[in-house]
RNA sequence: GCGGCCGUCGUCUAGCCUGGCUAAGACGUCAGCCUUCCAAGCUGAAGAUCCCGGGUUCGAAUCCCGGCGGCCGCACCA
């Protein structure tokens, strides 16, 4: 299966099982809102914790909690009031709406022309005497469209309020208290996982492009004269996939492999942090189930690049679906954060060097959107076997870690799987019971979501207590005393056991 | 926002062109029976404002208009 074929099987299925569905479907829906649903919930929670195994736990690093909502002075600062907003205008005659700044540099071959400011591009459209590039017709009046949501904060019309576009700002406002938390020593960093929301003008693809979503960010914050990670030599003979920003600019389409030490040294990547963090991703990714060959890394060119990066590597990962699309940003945004919020607050957010001289760190920031994810996960996971679904999800993230079901519902069979569920369930694991229908339509049901184990009691378990488990990969079964699985899956789930480890063949 | 296609139980589909019994089937769900390892079978049940609103008509899932929503393409995606 490929194509738009694959993506509806997978919304198909998501929907039918409940990892995910379209919001506010009772009122008529509403485009670019998804709802998780129990296994989706599970699904997502585990990729955070992936994540947080990844990017957080092995440095130490120091997690965040703030706002969704942000008074105007932190975007107004921060520079996304400016820069999320595009001025568009629409022609009178075939009503084609375009970005006011992008006519101006095809018509007028001006460049960068959105960075001019709104002014200049209302003046630059009357002065050139710009036409609809479509139908030669007259243009309207430039209007303004604001990608971030406005709200008011307080009652009568108090202070404007914004939610916000990304997480990074949360870290940057609480940079001090956070840097005196991280006992005032760079590098340090510090992440967060929460929802953000972007008024998108055409949210599309399900879970990929969304007004409301789950945003995985982390500010890693470093003196710049003292460029060096010292975790780095950890990836240095990783080699990744890489399409330079000058590759980009003269549009060559098979990217280079190189490791990220050679990345370095030839300057494509500008700091050791970024890079470094470009191998984690890519490990990461890995271990969400996408192979290596499937991702790659892309520069962004100038214009492409948000106000705040100096150099941008999308982490892509290929879809049979939809071809390559982004899960992850990995941006230097310099001190540009730190500084404009230094000279908007008046705060002194400068850190102290040991020979007395005073800076505001740089920062390296590596962004992950959660809900595509979760797609790429489910999507890559997605096998057909003899006319089945079975999603191969890697174990760690599978929603339901296994299933308990006895051969047949009778017998005292039931009873016996109960016990046993309770004990999996009491060693923390997440175990379903199921002892409808016939056990291979239960096998079936279990494959489908993705769950990677399933013991079975059967007449042999009142005998002797020991059990059948079977892989939902190769659907192979072995043999293994119930006391001992507790202990057993639970190694078997981190992936410090294989199937065939977990007793004898049958 | 423009253009093309589309919208029927939880899911997938039939019915629509050519208006007419109580909107049909499969899967799934529930109850019961059966069942000793890969979506078996039997009996029964529940489940649909046919996307919404308006119009035409004796009569609309079906025809017409408007809206909402979805998918794709264009544009946009920091």
């Amino acid at each position: 299966m490929e194509g738009r074929e694959l993506h509806e099987a997978i919304m198909e299925l998501a929907r039918r099982r409940g990892f995910f569905w379209p919001s506010f479907e009772m009122y008529g829906g509403l485009r670019g809102f998804y709802t998780y649903g129990n296994l989706g919930t599970k699904l997502k929670r585990n990729i955070e914790k992936a994540w947080r195994r990844f990017f957080v736990d092995p440095h130490g690093f120091l997690e965040l909690d703030t706002p969704v909502l942000n008074p105007l002075r932190v975007f107004k600062a921060s520079g996304h009031l400016e820069h999320f907003k595009d001025v568009m205008v629409e022609c009178f005659k075939c009503h084609r709406v375009f970005r006011a700044d992008h006519l101006i540099e095809e018509e007028a071959g001006l460049e960068y022309v959105e960075a001019m400011g709104e002014e200049a591009i209302k003046r630059l459209l009357r002065e050139k005497g710009i036409r609809c590039p479509e139908c030669g017709g007259d243009l309207g009046e430039p209007q303004e469209f604001l990608t971030m949501f406005q709200t008011q904060i307080g009652p009568m019309g108090g202070e404007p309020g914004f939610a916000r576009p990304e997480a990074a700002q949360g870290m940057f406002l609480n940079f001090k208290l956070g840097f005196h938390h991280a006992r005032e020593r760079l590098p340090f960093a510090l992440a967060q996982i929460g929802k953000v929301m972007r008024n998108e003008i055409s949210p599309r693809r399900g879970l990929l492009r969304l007004r409301e979503f789950t945003i995985m960010e982390l500010e890693l914050f470093f003196d710049p004269q003292e460029g060096q990670c010292p975790w780095f030599k950890e990836v240095s003979d990783e080699s990744v996939k890489l399409i330079t920003e000058e590759m980009e600019a003269e549009g060559f389409k098979e990217p280079l492999e190189v490791t990220l030490g050679e990345a370095v040294e030839r300057g494509y990547i500008k700091t050791e942090w970024q890079a470094y963090f470009m191998g984690v991703s890519k490990r990461f990714i890995t271990y969400l189930g996408v192979p290596p060959e499937r991702q790659r890394f892309r520069a962004h060119l100038p214009e492409e690049r948000s106000h705040y990066s100096t150099q941008t590597y999308d982490h892509e990962v290929y879809l049979e679906s939809w071809g390559w699309i982004e899960v992850a940003g990995h941006a230097y945004r310099t001190d540009y954060d730190l500084k404009a919020h230094q000279k908007a607050s008046g705060v002194d957010l400068t850190v102290r060097r040991a020979d007395g001289s005073r800076f505001l760190p740089h920062v390296v920031e590596p962004s992950f959107g959660l809900d595509r994810l979760v797609y790429v996960a489910l999507e890559v996971a997605y096998r057909k076997r003899d006319g089945r679904t079975v999603l191969a999800l890697p174990r760690w993230i599978a929603p339901i870690q296994a299933a308990v079901m006895p051969l047949v519902a009778r017998d005292g069979l039931p009873e016996r799987a109960r016990e046993i569920w309770s004990q999996l369930k009491d060693a923390g694991l997440t175990v379903e019971y199921e002892e409808k229908g016939s056990i291979g339509k239960r096998y079936a049901r279990q494959d489908e979501i993705g769950t990677p184990i399933a013991v079975t009691v059967d007449y042999q378990t009142l005998e002797d207590d020991t059990v059948t488990l079977r892989d939902r990969d190769s659907w192979r079964q072995v043999r293994q005393e119930a006391s001992r699985l507790p202990e057993l899956l639970r190694s078997y789930i981190n992936g410090e056991r294989e199937f065939d480890e977990l007793g004898r063949p049958l």
